[in-house]
DNA sequence: TGTGCCGGGAT
DNA sequence: ATCCCGGCACA
């Protein structure tokens, strides 16, 4: 039986769903990826958006340079020559490479390598994606590339929300660290962050993660000083913690209990989403230091007026001690992830202890970074506690509510 | 009484 | 599929 829980999860939740944006490389090319997270910008209208790449990159794409369902058409943007593009032909879907893209005439001509075709085509008739697939074709499929090589495009078969899992030893806390680092360390304040993982198992997976690092070691832009102190997740709960930004914030845990994904194993994953909120208190310790160098540079390109100078680069945090993160100072910028999850202790976020046993074994870099985690009881939902999109956007404000807030269905931005 | 959202109807 | 809402559970 598939708990309330699963069954809620935001399955048309733009997070985590496949789509293409230009290619950070700057080659023009529209690449695929995953929405990881989502800020919104409240007043501004416009949401940006956190996409990882197949090869562990990520970027930061406002959703005008999102091409997929519930953002742009792929007919707005310019094909350059060696897109890989779908199209009908003859009633079949092939695959195909753009060689030329006139966009006054709207005439494309891909070359159909499979069938030894050149086909002109309007920009509208070409897809980035494969076509959605029964679940039953998806699995002969497949069978048939068990057999052949590895397939490499994140943009195949993959439907929405389904990522490919490619489990390697160290890389999942690697890539969740990425992610989460990456939403810590963008600048912007006074906006709304919700991330999605997928748990597979006892471990998140992600799209095609790149080789494992031999260390880990954690990126953070030259922008605000940001801190990935812990970072850690188990076997029972998963719990991620991480701090970051100087004295007056840390980052509030993520979790998920196993006995959700067991409860629906027909399902297979789990989400989890949070989000950022304010932190007021000012008695919090003091965190520093920026650990770098697992995020690809460029990353972070822009760096905000009136913001510190980069911290030194690339401390290794398996090389570190968690206490020498813990005992610099740093330029204060208010950041906090809160849960927004059934699976927390009490009324208010809790503060990060300088060190909290941890309820299960940790492995590897994860176990290094164990010292400042914060753990998550008992899963007692409290109604009420989670903040919706009503309470966050208020009456007033309902056209600003998630979709299936204004229907009275389950909010799909602040899971619960 | 307010909130969250299930279940179901209309289109 | 999308949109809407009655009605219920719960705080």
């Amino acid at each position: 039986m598939a708990s309330a829980l699963s069954r809620r999860l935001g399955k048309r939740s733009l997070l985590g769903a496949l789509v293409h944006t230009p290619n950070p490389a700057g080659d023009g090319m529209l690449i695929p990826g995953l929405i990881q997270a989502f800020r919104s910008h409240p007043g501004k209208g416009k949401s940006s958006y956190t996409v990882s790449f197949e090869d562990g990159r990520f970027k930061e794409c406002g959703e005008d340079s999102i091409i997929g369902p519930g953002f742009q058409s792929l007919s707005s943007f310019s094909l350059i020559a060696g897109q890989e593009v779908f199209l009908t032909v003859n009633g079949r879907e092939e695959v195909g490479l753009v060689e030329t893209h006139n966009k006054e005439r709207n005439e494309v001509q891909v070359h159909v390598a499979g069938l030894g075709v050149r086909t002109l085509r309007r920009i509208e008739e070409l897809r980035l994606m494969e076509s959605r697939r029964s679940p039953r074709l998806q699995e002969l499929e497949r069978e048939h590339t068990r057999a052949g090589p590895p397939e490499h495009s994140v943009g195949g078969t993959s439907s929405g929300i389904d990522v490919p899992t490619r489990k390697s030893e160290g890389v999942d806390e690697i890539m969740a660290a990425m992610v989460l680092t990456s939403l810590s360390c963008s600048p912007s304040t006074n906006s709304t962050w919700t991330g999605r993982y997928t748990l597979t198992s006892s471990s998140i997976t992600v799209a095609h993660p790149p080789s494992p690092p031999n260390k880990l070691s954690l990126h953070c832009p030259s922008t605000p000083p940001a801190v990935l102190l812990s970072l850690v997740w188990g076997i029972s709960n998963m719990v991620m913690g991480f701090r970051l930004c100087g004295r007056h914030h840390y980052v509030k845990v993520a979790s998920l209990d196993r006995r959700k994904a067991e409860a629906d194993p027909s399902d297979g994953e789990e989400d989890f989403y949070y989000t950022e909120v304010q932190e007021t208190s000012e008695d919090l310790p003091e965190y520093s230091s920026v650990p770098r160098s697992l995020s690809p540079p460029g990353f972070f390109p822009q760096n905000p007026p009136g913001v510190s100078p980069p911290l030194p680069h690339h401390e290794e945090v398996s090389d570190v001690p968690v206490s020498a993160f813990l005992s610099q100072s740093a330029p204060s910028c208010l950041w906090q992830v809160s849960a927004d999850h059934p699976y927390k202790v009490g009324g208010l976020v809790p503060r990060f202890p300088p060190a909290l046993p941890l309820p299960f074994p940790l492995s590897g870099h994860a176990q290094r970074l164990s010292s400042t985690l914060l753990t998550v009881t008992s899963p007692l939902k409290v109604r009420g506690e989670a903040k919706k999109c009503r309470k966050v956007y208020g009456l007033e404000n309902r056209s600003q509510w998630c979709t299936a807030c204004r229907w009275k269905k389950a909010c799909q931005r602040f899971h619960d």
